[in-house]
RNA sequence: GCCGAAGUGGCGGAAUUGGCAGACGCGCCAGGUUCAGGACCUGGUGGGGGUUAACCCCGUGGAGGUUCGAGUCCUCUCUUCGGCACCA
């Protein structure tokens, strides 16, 4: 087997380290690392490994310094349910997986440095995880400036500086970019354990289907939020498909519209509020005496009939009078139990309750009512809206199921698709749309464009409103309730009781990492608290200069390891930080990243995310990671349908290299069609052609039938005829230009066709066959090395420059031309390649066939393209 | 519903970006080789018509349009796949 053999000399040789710091032009080529699960490699792995390995390799030849590293994104929920049923450390098992991973890759080829593999589990990794948290945890947003700064420079307002260190300490921790919230956790009591959304099946455990509930627990956010707007417009130099900068910039959600505030006290004090609010604007948050509302349409402000608060809006209980009471706690409650799925897929009717109050229209100083509604969500805009049923789709519902008055502010000029004109002004049908405005008082005739911009002025002069921008995204949830995940580097104070003060503290750097603790078993403690409250007391009990803490016991997703690996790559041994800052700025950014179209948003984003918080600290040099991402295509079973071991139709990698051997697998995976394309259906028959093509090079090149591999008899020491140099040189052209742009399958097939001419040669020139090892060896290196070898050369051919072509033995002397007549087809031609126009004319009107269709007629004109074809356009066309 | 991608022979897919549609591979047909099977080699292979020759017509999901010329550009439309989905 000539693969283990290659595979062996390049390991021992270090035929594949990088080094240091790049020397010239430098390519950082990375994998999407994969998590190593016990099922092993899957065929869809090695599609955009082999695509990555392919540019490295080529990059190489063409006299790059090329970083190509892989590791493995080894913490998850799978090890962790292992380690539960078969009550053995998550570690141990991982380790085995990322050794067959690992076994798995090199049986491939790819050309890895495997000096810098990394694993998200290492201690020596994740010390440095643990130390980003830090720096998030130290750091604030300065919305002026838009970028993260250390918390210490957070400018602290003279009133919370009077109130003392605590509130002091207070005001920071609200505004560091890592803080604690109350966020609801699925508790199964019947499993004594959370479980994560994946494991929630409608409410029901996945496992068992036992209830699942709802319930607060403490945990740590990241403020992704803070960041929105840099991560949606530094998408646009980016050169990723348009597609993923699409799903990002949809899951961001940016909207633009205005805040207008409602005023809710007694009637009588609505003209002074007014007039208090003209001469002091618009506060910064809203006064006690007002509903403040996010709409992206203030030019509907007229047809506003009622309001809505969600049912977690702390205007509840002020809002709601005491008839209305015990309606109000019944729906608030029940809203409460609801998961988000329940509110959203579930929910077909609107729901609501109304508060007893009302609010004052500030356009035109009419009282509408104020609901308390599901449908409104506290965590988007301000958890409040002016709701505007004459047009917005659930206004609309919600105002018919409750009987709430619609009025139209908004003429669409005509019928629409869906409702008449008349229907949409008499309020019967809903009109989302733009037009022009009605019943708006002074703003009447307005297109909706110029009204929004018109009122949203006003409003701000009046100080009852101003333009807004609003975010679909929100803040990351970051921690866990699992014990097989990074630990936070965390301390929570306690007092002589031993009971929590609220205070936290940080594990100092030099004290970093926090290890996991060796647990005595892993079977859930039955409480919603983290499983690392069953450790040991020595680990969840520290004492730091006197003071006792309990240590942090949520643990980091298993995003937060995949959203910097690509740093450690550059430096992966170093042990003093977290990548020395010469060798970052000299490799960064990755300059191809590809990898599967399911981490399209969130592994992408959160990864932009903390990178543009390393840059704003200055631990990074650029503001983004990855400069060209690229989407491999998904690989589906031979029946056409997804692989899954339930249908049978899994291909197993290990399987083809044993029967047709690695090089076939790269090769026929990239001839499979577009790298990108997907999805793809696997075919054995396409994996024989592809292994028959192979062979065919083997055997153009290689005596067939000889003890040792001998170059055959047809391969001399000649020059190459006019028409192999052609081919050659044809070859080398395409297959350079395929390789730029990824285009791999059409790469394979020039490569076919120069290998199905020179078989037919009698006498094939060693030059010429040389150039073809060259060209295929990023594809199929381990042929090739070989190939190499038989051709007479000793070493790797991994360095050897790439193959030139020369356009002057492409050209050739006479081109044949097709001549059409009234766009169609009708002869061919055969001119000077750089023939005239007048020449081309001449030679498609000498020739008998065309000129016989030519006669009796009038050709009214001729278009000639030199070098591409003759038309001739009759009268009457 | 909204956003995005894609529709080309029996199949996977090419087409230097407006210039000979179907490269290359699979499959299939015929022939060669072979005890046989497989492997390998040679030739053919979009559909229809034709005196089976020359040649003609049709053909890139569908319908229009622009152009001397459209798989490629424009408008409308159908289908499939992926994502989001009460975000005001």
């Amino acid at each position: 087997m000539i693969e283990p053999r290659w595979q062996k000399t390049w390991e021992a040789q270090g035929t594949f380290a990088s080094p240091r710091l790049p020397q010239g032009e430098k390519l950082y080529a990375l994998d999407m690392f994969p998590y190593p699960s016990g099922d092993g490699l899957h065929v869809g792995h090695p599609e955009g490994y082999t695509a990555t390995d392919i540019v490295a390799r080529y990059a190489r030849m063409c006299g790059k310094s090329v970083l190509h590293p892989m590791g493995f994104d080894a913490f998850g929920l799978p090890a962790e349910e292992h380690a539960i049923r078969t009550n053995t450390p998550p570690r141990v098992q991982t380790e085995k997986n990322i050794e067959n991973f690992r076994r798995q890759l090199k049986m491939l080829g790819f050309s890895y440095d495997w000096d810098r593999e990394i694993s998200t589990t290492d201690v020596a990794y994740f010390r440095w995880t643990q130390w980003i948290f830090l720096q998030m945890y130290d750091s604030w947003f300065d919305h002026d400036q838009q970028r993260g700064r250390p918390i210490a420079e957070l400018p602290i307002p003279d009133e919370v500086q009077q109130e003392g260190d605590d509130a002091v300490r207070r005001y920071q921790d609200d505004h560091r970019l890592a803080y604690q919230s109350d966020a609801p956790v699925n508790w199964c009591p019947a499993l004594g354990t959370v479980l994560a959304n994946e494991e929630v099946v409608d409410g029901k455990s996945e496992r068992g289907g036992h209830p699942v509930v709802r319930k607060p627990l403490r945990q740590w956010m990241l403020r992704i939020t803070a960041y929105a707007q840099r991560l949606e417009s530094d998408l646009e130099g980016l050169d990723w498909p348009e597609s993923i900068k699409a799903l990002q910039r949809n899951w961001i959600g940016r909207s633009t519209g205005a805040e207008v505030d409602f005023y809710i006290g007694a009637g009588e004090t609505y003209d002074p509020w007014c007039q208090a609010r003209r001469s002091t604007g618009f506060p910064r948050q809203p006064d006690e005496d007002c509903l403040r509302v996010y709409t992206t349409r203030p030019d509907t402000l007229f047809g506003a009939t009622y309001m809505v608060i969600a049912p977690e809006h702390p205007a509840v209980e002020s809002l709601t009078t005491a008839a209305q009471a015990a309606a109000v706690n019944a729906y608030c409650e029940q809203a409460a139990q609801k998961s988000d799925l329940d509110r959203t897929d579930l929910a077909k009717e609107k729901t609501g309750v109304f508060t007893g109050s009302s609010a004052i229209n500030p356009v035109n100083g009419e009282s509408i009512p104020i609901w308390i509604a599901d449908y409104v969500l506290i965590s988007y805009g301000t958890g409040a809206i002016m709701a505007v049923p004459a047009h917005d789709q659930r206004d609309f519902e919600f105002a018919q199921q409750f009987e709430i008055p619609i009025l139209a502010v908004v003429d669409p000029g005509g019928d629409t698709p869906e409702a008449t004109r008349a229907d949409i002004l008499a309020a019967t049908a809903v009109f989302t749309a733009e037009g022009t405005a009605v019943h708006s008082g002074v703003y009447d005739g307005l297109s909706t464009a110029e009204f929004k911009s018109r009122i949203t002025d006003d409003l701000a002069a009046q100080g009852l409103g101003r333009a807004a921008v609003n975010y679909k995204l929100r803040d990351w949830l970051f921690s866990r309730q699992r014990f097989w995940g990074e630990p936070f580097p965390v301390l929570h104070e306690l007092d002589a009781e031993g009971q929590p003060t609220g205070r936290v503290r940080t594990v100092p750097e030099d004290q970093l990492p926090v290890d996991l603790p060796e647990l005595a078993d892993f079977k859930p403690h039955g409480r919603p608290e983290p499983p690392l409250d069953k450790a040991a007391d020595e680990w969840l009990y520290p004492v730091l200069d006197g003071v006792r803490y309990k240590r942090e016991t949520n643990t980091m997703p298993q995003w937060a390891g995949s959203c910097w690996y690509y740093l450690r790559f550059l430096d992966p041994h170093n042990a003093s930080c977290l990548v020395d800052p010469q060798v970052e700025a000299a490799w960064m950014p990755v300059d191809l990243y590809i990898g599967g179209a399911e981490h399209a948003v969130l592994h992408l984003l959160y990864a932009r995310f903390w990178h543009k918080l390393l840059y704003d600290r200055g631990v990074v040099s650029t503001p983004e990671p990855f400069r060209k991402l690229v989407n491999q295509g998904m690989i589906l079973g031979e029946d056409g349908e997804k692989m899954s071991k339930s249908r049978g139709n899994v291909i197993n990698p290990d399987k083809i290299v044993t029967e047709y051997g690695a090089d076939t697998l790269r090769l026929y995976e990239m001839f499979m069609g577009p790298l990108t394309k997907s999805p793809k259906a696997w075919s054995t028959q396409g994996v024989n052609g592809v292994r028959g093509f192979l062979d065919r090079v083997w055997r153009m090149i290689v005596e067939e039938d000889a003890e040792q591999p001998v170059v055959c008899g047809a391969v001399q020491d000649v020059a190459p005829t006019e028409p192999q140099n052609r081919v050659l040189h044809k070859t080398i052209r395409a297959v350079t230009h395929d390789l730029e742009t990824l285009s791999f399958n059409t790469a394979i097939a020039r490569m076919m066709e120069f290998t199905n001419f020179f078989l037919k040669e009698d006498v094939r020139p060693k030059s010429a066959m040389q150039q073809l090892v060259l060209l295929l060896s990023p594809l199929a290196p381990h042929l090739c090395e070989e190939l190499w070898q038989v051709l007479g050369h000793s070493g790797t051919l991994a360095y050897h420059p790439w193959p030139k072509y020369d356009e002057s033995l492409i050209a050739e002397d006479t081109v044949e031309i097709p001549v059409q007549i009234q766009g169609r087809l009708r002869g061919k031609i055969a001119v000077p390649s750089d023939a005239d126009r007048d020449a081309m004319e001449t030679a498609a009107r000498t020739d008998p066939k065309i000129a016989q269709l030519l006669a009796d007629q009038t050709v009214v004109k001729v278009v000639v393209v030199p070098g591409r074809l003759v038309n001739f356009v009759m009268k009457g066309s």
